[in-house]
DNA sequence: AAGCCCTCCAACCGCTTTGTG
DNA sequence: ACACAAAGCGGTTGGAGGGCT
């Protein structure tokens, strides 16, 4: 069976918008606010569908869009999301305020991806063009405070490998390719504040080391010789009560 | 000036996920 | 548990505009 049509196709218009509709659709979101987009339209005396609507206006209307060119640690900044979590362009741009999935993307298309090849990158895979894809060594991601198993399989069952020195436990090793599938969820407030274990020898990694910024206030790791006493970290510089990384999961 | 090629980006399409009854 | 509707997401397309020959 197929699926319904999103909307009458045939009493819509299509291609380019035009400013008597932007004008239409800006103005009774300001009057009714953003929701109901299937009977947005007609409400609004839209020959759109409600896709298109939405779409319009949350890639190009909206009024706290940052529009023009990107600056280079917006790049920086998307390059190292784009390795953590893949073509997840609304969660890249949900760490780039003013920012839309949709310009994102096209701009990783259009411009990173270029960058990269012309550093001898992988854009897919984030490694030098030449280097054989098990070469190299494994580098741990430790989220920090997780290193007990109780806690560590709460990882585990969200789908995150990690590296734990315990005998008699396997000893989970990062994935090469993290293919992260991530969702959103409430911040875990309990292990936020357990102090954070090194794990004896083992050199891990916080996101903060990951994401190439030791030294910073927020690294948990030791490495980069960042304070202990964070007991969380900024997952690229948002340490919010809302999204940490604790409330990203993995399918 | 004309034609071609390339780049950029807005918009579309189809699929997945989420919410609701 | 299931079906359906609505919303969200990511891949792709097509047209406008600019550069080059």
């Amino acid at each position: 069976m197929g699926r319904s049509p999103c909307c009458e196709k045939a009493h819509t218009n299509k291609g380019a918008w035009t400013k008597e509709e932007d004008d239409r659709l800006i103005a009774y979101i300001r009057a009714h606010g953003e929701g109901c987009w299937r009977s947005l339209p007609k409400a609004a005396g839209l020959l759109r569908c409600g896709k298109s609507c939405r779409l319009r206006w949350i890639n190009y209307l909206r009024p706290d869009l940052k529009r023009g060119n990107f600056a280079e640690e917006e790049d920086e900044l998307i390059i190292k999301l784009h390795g953590l979590l893949g073509n997840k362009w609304s969660l890249i741009a949900g760490r780039l305020p003013g920012r839309t999935d949709n310009e994102i993307k096209n701009y990783w298309n259009t411009h990173i991806r270029r960058k990269l090849l012309s550093r001898g990158i992988d854009p897919t895979t984030h490694r030098p063009i030449n280097e054989p894809a098990s070469a190299g060594e494994v580098t741990t991601i430790s989220f920090a405070g997780s290193t007990t198993k109780e806690e560590s399989d709460k990882f585990i069952t969200a789908g995150i490998n990690l590296n734990i020195k315990e005998e008699s436990s396997p000893v989970f090793e990062r994935c090469p390719d993290l293919n992260l599938e991530l969702r959103i969820s409430p911040p875990y407030q309990q292990q936020a504040q357990e102090p954070l274990k090194t794990g004896g020898s083992t050199a891990s990694l916080c996101f903060a080391c990951s994401l190439g910024v030791q030294n910073s206030k927020d690294c948990s790791c030791n490495i980069g010789g960042g304070s202990s006493s964070n007991s969380g970290y900024d997952f690229v510089g948002l340490k919010t009560g809302i999204l940490d990384y604790r409330s990203l999961e993995m399918k």
